[in-house]
DNA sequence: ACCTGAACACCGTTCAAGT
DNA sequence: ACCTGAACACCGTTCAAGT
């Protein structure tokens, strides 16, 4: 799974890594996607437990934030089983642990659900979206060629129809993932906090 | 696509739509997922087009991300799509619209970047999981069944281990999908127009 | 230039037959 | 109770052969 990702785990495959036939793995896993999910569950658990600190409540939701955002980066078909719908066991305890710490930071019970599934959506999307960046600048050069290429597209866009996206195609070329991604963790619990 | 979603739509399915050989379509598209995110752009285009209005910017972002939340509820396979990485080219249409309506409400131009993103990833992600969670609604009884199910999973939860998703079943169980998801877009706002 | 459709190289999943 | 692995019912994609 980390080695192939998920397209390269196959039931095939991993029959062969077991010495078994690929019939038999379905007597322990109802099928794919059970095995997925369980897998997301264990390594999800590692990293709540290990990010969740901080001297303060605040730093520990980003720290909780960076710890997912580091874990899919390292294992990009993480992202996707988090991302899935409903939500499952593995993004619950991220959940749980987010909200407990947004309790605790104050901010106001009736904007907790919309809070903190706010961040949750944020998390998700920006982990992956960096995770599959950062596969595909891998495989086409490395990642400043990435950045400079996508922001050049960006300049190169009508400027009365894309006047927005040109504007921001420096920052694209010149930011730094982490730092991008912490300040949209702030940006949001400013509007949680702000929101009483 | 509208009527069986992604997997409904397969080679085989659409030339005989067509009335040609599954072959004969790789003349006009180099594969599915080209063919997947043209049927996207043009989506976007119309539904972009017709949202974003309202007397305030602040409203026009709003109505822009009920436009989308909207048009992923009426069709799932859209909501696929946009979340694509790197953005395509119909994201970067909604992109370009948020961030335009952004710069006009007076975000500072440091926090754009980051503010229309994470608005970004909020309006994808929520608009995915309702999509997918009213898909799943619809075959196992009707959307309240649904939420009273997962509110009481949430309930019969773990006191100490799981306090936060315990404490917000309740909203589960009794909220409105649109009212939420708003909700969610004034949150962020207050966050982008706080942070200067 | 475009179409045809069999063939290729896969999948996840099932199930009769074994131990 | 668990394993085996061929078979089933699909995929997206390719390509020699046609028009």
């Amino acid at each position: 799974l980390d080695a192939d990702g998920e397209t390269g785990l196959t039931f095939r495959t991993l029959a062969a890594r077991l010495d078994t036939g690929a019939g038999a793995i379905y007597h322990h896993v109802a099928n794919k996607s059970e095995l997925l999910l369980t897998a997301a569950l264990q390594v999800v658990t590692v990293v709540v437990n290990e990010s969740d600190r901080g001297d303060t409540d605040r730093e520990a939701i980003v720290s909780l934030a960076l710890g997912i955002f580091d874990a899919v980066d390292a294992r990009p078909w993480l992202g996707t089983q988090l991302a899935r719908a409903p939500w499952p066991e593995a993004t619950m305890l991220v959940v749980e642990r987010l909200g407990r710490r947004a309790s605790a930071l104050g901010v106001p019970s009736a904007t907790q659900f919309v809070g903190v599934s706010t961040l949750a959506y944020y998390i998700l999307g920006a982990a992956n979206q960096n995770a599959i960046n950062r596969g595909l600048s891998t495989d086409l050069g490395d990642r400043q060629d990435f950045l400079d290429e996508m922001s050049a597209q960006w300049e190169a866009l009508d400027p009365v129809e894309h006047a927005f996206t040109r504007s921001i195609a420096g920052q694209m070329r010149e930011h730094d993932d982490r730092e991008v991604f912490s300040a949209g963790i702030d940006l949001i619990l400013g509007g949680m906090l702000s929101a009483a």
